[in-house]
DNA sequence: ACGATGATGAAC
DNA sequence: TTCATCATCGTA
């Protein structure tokens, strides 16, 4: 009996950082064409709170991170560097700004990259993780060790003070 | 090592 | 309205 459970609110309505440790191994699914790509989970980092200086939310809220105030459980898309979607999934309770970047999938290294190709843009920003957005994660019952797990500090934030030096990166050795 | 490329947010 | 900055990547 195969696992596929389509996670929903619940499991992202948690701590960000236990969030992001827990969706290594699990599968990122697009709906492309009517059909339906899966990858796992490779890399991620965590974005967590009013305080952390790496996180758009530091600054307080605008139209931009307003789905990381929202509920848990929702895409965060924005553009950086100005060609570059970074596909987030947002968690916590609603009111506290948190997210979790999806850096890498299986055979994908870059946040970038992996939006690219599975053709993920802001029009899935704000939309609730599931198969009526055409874009959700699954559990599919794979198993990861922590002993699999290596932590690192955040790319790309060290204009972010201590906050870089965060332990905030989980992947797949 | 560097330029691409455009949205964002803060300053003016 | 202008300006610096940016959770990156491909090419050199």
């Amino acid at each position: 009996m195969n696992i596929r459970k389509i996670l929903s609110q619940n499991f992202f309505e948690r701590d960000t950082l236990t969030v992001a440790r827990e969706l290594l191994g699990k599968y990122l699914v697009k709906k492309i064409r009517g059909n339906e790509i899966a990858m796992m989970i490779t890399e991620v980092e965590a974005y967590d709170g009013f305080e952390d200086k790496a996180s758009h939310a530091h600054k307080g809220e605008t139209a931009r991170n307003k789905p990381m105030f929202g509920k848990a459980g929702v895409w965060y898309v924005y553009l950086v560097y100005g060609m570059h979607e970074m596909l987030n999934i947002v968690t916590g309770r609603k009111g506290y700004p948190a997210a979790v970047l999806i850096r890498g999938v299986e055979g994908i290294a870059g946040p970038g990259r992996l939006t690219k190709f599975l053709k993920i843009t802001r029009a899935q920003n704000n939309t609730l993780a599931g198969r009526k957005s055409g874009l959700w994660i699954e559990d599919r019952g794979v198993v990861i060790n922590n002993k699999r797990i290596k932590k690192t500090s955040r790319i790309g934030v060290l204009y972010a003070g201590v906050w870089a030096k965060k332990k905030y990166r989980f992947l797949l050795k």
